[in-house]
DNA sequence: TATTGTTATCGTAATATTGCGATATATAAT
DNA sequence: ATTATATATCGCAATATTACGATAACAATA
């Protein structure tokens, strides 16, 4: 036990639980903030901004690259990270039509 | 460790990621689908729907009951969930502002 | 080449999550 | 009162997450 039954699940509710797990943490939110915020990459001004350690932080922000979230090129002597479009676009597809299926209060509640 | 700082951010960066993460499982994502496409209550239809067992729908009900995404109210035999508005749309503002905030793509990466 | 500054990775401890069987609880029907 | 049905809770095992110090890797510069 201890594992998510990914295979009884369709492939889209997966996704999304995936990409939603990913931002299901303040610090992540607080980093992806500071990216759409600046409107462009950041280098390392995370460390000292945040109350984290670097160790921490540098593991957060590879959990946002594995979900897509965020891509990162190495740029001379620090990383580059940005928000992935398409996997933005993906996110407020998703998430915009899961929210949106909610038609408004019934009266059995 | 394995204890998230919250004191460190903000509430409303912390509320928004207790409010993902409670919907960031590909099974509570079924079952508010499940909640959403019916748009009514719903009363044990998803022990058999979903592959799981009763103990853990159970578990995965209180969840986002305790997240405030889902209520209930006993009705007679079995009890009655569905979409909490309140909460439904303070997720749809603070989620559709966090998005929104992208400006679209860089030239840095 | 040696040094400096920046990010990644490793290892580890503390805690949380996931899933389920067993059992408790509670209402409705017999 | 007993039984049937439905949901909640307990207890547990397996796994995942969170955080950080220590250290490695790597490019730029002296």
């Amino acid at each position: 036990m201890g594992l998510t039954k990914t295979e009884i699940f369709t492939n889209k509710q997966n996704q999304l639980a995936t990409l939603l797990k990913a931002m299901a943490h303040p610090a992540r939110i607080a980093i992806l903030q500071r990216i759409l915020i600046s409107n462009t990459c950041i280098c390392g001004d995370l460390v000292g901004e945040l109350g984290l350690a670097q160790a921490t932080i540098s593991q957060h922000l590879k959990e946002l690259k594995n979900a897509g979230i965020i891509q990162g090129t190495i740029e001379g002597v620090s990383i580059c990270y940005c928000i992935n479009p398409k996997t933005w676009k993906l996110l407020e597809q998703q998430l915009g039509a899961f929210l949106a299926e909610y038609k408004g209060e019934t009266t059995c509640c």
